[in-house]
DNA sequence: AGTGTATGAATGAACG
DNA sequence: CGTTCATTCATACACT
């Protein structure tokens, strides 16, 4: 069943998700007041745009638990989630760009800096994990019983059916229409990748390798191909600097901003550090964030794309 | 495949370690070692942990709070506002050193700081890799801006809104407008079908009380751990399933979008400098989270689960 | 105690 | 548009 997780409270990365992106800088503009929003003002090599994301958050957390409890949907907590990724990606870069510093000012005499700030913060988060990831696992009898219906044929249950189904599966230990539906997707695929497979080639090795070449898509996809988040896969390698800079197009921090319009209203830039940027620069392109991605193609976008707009 | 090989398993392995701890404030030791790693020295109340960021960072923020069910607890509540203060916290020290450095360093002769090497990027690791993904995954900036530009409502965006959109993620990442449209329409119709299957399966149940009896569990698997949830939760509206793990988008129905500045209570402003340490001060008095400010938005109520289906 | 494998889940893109 | 496919991510487990 599912593997809720204990208590809680770590934080437990999503992994797929990294913050990438975040390239430049991140200046925030912003207007103080207590109440304000932030104006995360993100530029991007040349030119500028901004965005404000007066209505959010950067670091603002929704967390209300308004609804007189405290609960919080998962929409919410999406948002929270996603919010607090911002976070992250903002502090990583910021410890790049203070370790580009850092090293550059090495040699220097050594001060230190940073105050200690006392704040109590918080924290500690720390140690407790807070929810970790559950996944569903089906009980024996719940999966008989899907393997029954799946040899049935019928594909892919109507949503009447994985209804039913989930009841009878209830019986056998927690589940939902989504596992169910879940289950059979993914059934299907397996079944058909293996099938596929397995004719074709026979005894190859590797998983992965073989190409593919059967299958080409169409070429419709014009798409940009490049993955850009590689997730930090790696732990941690040295040293962002070092490595690659590419300064290609992109470039542009991003911070955490939300509402964008599309249009900009340019905010200011943030001309102010120029540190700040390279570091965050930097740290873009090395591993913390953005990691080893070999942006190899970068085939810069697009269009022609064609798709059904309306 | 050709979408990045995977090579595989060897590396692959997931780092997602992270450090938990970062309490109190940030120090940061610089030392400097040209690659040097930051060691970020956080010290809580009286204790201090630090821990390396070398590799890379901050903590992960994670949320996945829940319980079953959409629901938060208020442990976990509370929890998650302690992540965000404390990257507030950090985001603040690091701030600051920055700050420090910066302005220390302004006596040097110009020359910037960042990247000192010039590897022209792509290419080294490009090497070989050439095919890289074709899959496009939006980078967590690109993520925000769509969130964002969707719960603002307006459904399909147009071809013309398509394009701005795009022209503005393409700073963020490669991207295309397909790659929009796509995401639209895919955010719209998960949306949707969440929505529409709203729960109901049950759910309840129990977790794990029962449940598995014990025999199904025994033979193979029965994992199910059932950890101990801190299960407070209230049932309410939810339904086991399951969760989501990375942030990625999917799920929400519009959900609070911020953009309503409606409150501006939004909590912290962070702007610049100084103002971004009054938002993190803030931040880590609580006000972050917690805010009160109805968001209005905020629609609890949604589903259950989703799975696609019809 | 790592490492490889099976599989639940997320999601971009395609199809009808 | 809604549904389905394909691919990938992450995890529960098994191995040894």
């Amino acid at each position: 069943m599912w593997e809720q997780a204990t208590t809680s409270s770590s934080m437990d990365a999503p992994t797929r998700a990294q913050p990438e992106e975040m390239q430049g800088m991140v200046q925030v503009v912003s207007e103080q007041s207590a109440s304000a929003d932030a104006n995360v003002t993100v530029s991007a090599g040349g030119s500028f745009d901004t965005f404000q994301t007066d209505g959010v958050l950067l670091p603002h957390p929704v967390l209300y638990s308004r609804t007189h409890g405290q609960v919080m949907t998962d929409e919410q907590m999406e948002i929270l989630r996603r919010q607090i990724s911002v976070y992250a990606t903002i502090c990583q870069q910021l410890v790049e760009m203070h370790k580009a510093i850092v090293a550059q000012q090495s040699a220097l005499p050594g001060f230190r800096l940073g105050h200690p700030i006392p704040y109590d913060s918080m924290m500690t988060i720390t140690g407790h994990k807070m929810t970790a990831r559950q996944r569903w696992t089906p009980t024996q009898m719940q999966l008989q019983i899907l393997e029954n219906i799946f040899d049935q044929g019928n594909g892919t249950p109507s949503k009447q059916k994985i209804k039913e189904i989930t009841a009878e599966l209830t019986q056998h230990g927690q589940i939902s229409e989504t596992n169910v539906y879940n289950w059979f997707q993914n059934r299907r695929a397996r079944t058909k990748r293996k099938q596929q497979l397995g004719l074709s080639n026979n005894g190859e090795s590797e998983v992965e390798t073989d190409l593919e070449s059967p299958k080409e898509k169409k070429a419709k996809m014009d798409h940009n191909p490049i993955r850009e988040t590689p997730v930090a896969r790696q732990t941690d390698m040295s040293f962002p600097c070092s490595d690659q800079h590419h300064f290609e197009s992109q470039q542009h921090a991003s911070a955490v901003a939300f509402r964008s319009h599309i249009d900009s209203k340019s905010v200011m830039s943030f001309s102010r550090f120029p540190s700040f940027e390279d570091g965050l620069t930097a740290a873009r392109n090395g591993q913390l964030i953005g990691v080893d991605e070999p942006v190899d193609n970068f085939n810069l976008v697009n269009d022609g794309e064609a798709y059904p707009m309306l």
